[in-house]
DNA sequence: TTTTGTTTTAAACAGCGTTTAAATTCATTA
DNA sequence: TAATGAATTTAAACGCTGTTTAAAACAAAA
């Protein structure tokens, strides 16, 4: 009994992993088995199915990953100020877990029909709090009027897009792991910079 | 003989369809020949393998969608008409064809490492011209001098990356297909008056 | 000691991508 | 017309996959 919590920790861990790294239907069981170092017939006794198992490190590393994003997000920062904390989590949690945008690029598509029930997917979206606040400093004439789907997609693309495409990037322009880190780091200055930019009243 | 030409496009048109849909690695070679209205030996008489026809496959789409981008990149359009075009014709392919950014995402992640050598990619990217024409025009003063690669991705990143997340935008926002082609629509003015604006020089 | 939860072993199922061998259809060409 | 050779089918097999099952082994708690 002792060894249960730490077994089905260790099964977790592996298929995290190996999900990530490979993808959910490149990975087999007996792999994520394998890797954790346990029988193929546990998989089966901690989670019923491959599938439930997805489901569970999912929601797992959604909560885990949004939790410090939607605060910020529900926060009574000022608007731009808002806007740099948001883009500077963001994409150090998204530097330290590189894998997560194709990872969860590749849910969206392949869960395409069941979106609507996997509540997990809810926290990577714009929170109403922040909804009414794009409005409300259009109104006050703080802002340009800006829609504020719009401007969360821009953000959440100018954000996550650039690791979709990590290796694209590193190979047109010959750089290292290393050099694009630096290129990933110029963004959390140059993001922001972009987003206020737009938002700035005209005339 | 006749119908060789024939039988061959038809297993290359149902395994396009099938590749887009549900993604190369949950489509069954059998799934294909079926869909084709083939035998399931005729796929290995026409292609060696899976991973064959799929390279086809893919090779055929980047060529097929990139060929008017790459032209308007490297024409004699000055930069801010180039941009405009550049996005209008991309948003506009990809309208037509919502499926490709998931697909193209998923490729770029599961065969990170031979990524190189994947020719086809390419013509996803930037062409030397265009990243010229960007550096001279910094220098010009005509713009505020840009990393070309940021913009550039930036550039893609707010072109690509709703399409990506569809599905999510419209659960979220509670719309239909046809309100997101909408929302989609008015991006073809939005982005490139994001990206010219960020390109305005300063003081 | 009995009970309970954990872990293993072993096997089976249908489906997968792939490959093979042989038989067959069929249009063209000799 | 008959022979040639490419196109297509049938049928089967390989090892791998996700999944499920049954039975046994083990440890610790009651």
């Amino acid at each position: 009994m002792a060894k249960s919590r730490n077994t089905e920790q260790k099964i977790f861990d592996a298929a995290t992993e190996l999900f990530l790294e490979k993808g959910v239907d490149r990975t087999s069981v007996r792999e994520i088995a394998s890797r954790a170092g346990i029988n193929l017939a546990l998989m089966n006794y901690y989670f019923r199915s491959k599938e439930n198992l997805f489901d569970a490190i999912f929601t797992a590393l959604m909560k885990k990953n949004s939790e410090e994003l939607i605060r910020i997000l529900n926060s009574d920062l000022e608007l731009n100020e808002k806007i740099r904390q948001y883009v500077h989590v963001y994409i150090d949690m998204l530097s330290e877990n590189p894998l997560l945008v194709s990872f969860v690029m590749s849910i969206l598509h392949r869960s395409r029909e069941r979106i609507t029930e996997m509540k997990a997917i809810n926290s990577l979206y714009a929170t109403d709090q922040f909804t009414r606040q794009i409005i409300e400093e259009g109104k006050k004439g703080n802002i340009r009027r800006t829609d504020p789907t719009h401007f969360f997609v821009d953000m959440l693309s100018l954000i996550a897009f650039p690791f979709a495409i990590k290796m694209l990037v590193m190979d047109k322009n010959n750089i290292t792991e290393k050099e694009f880190q630096g290129f990933i780091l110029e963004r959390k200055e140059r993001v922001p910079e972009i987003l206020i930019d737009n938002l700035r009243p005209r005339r």
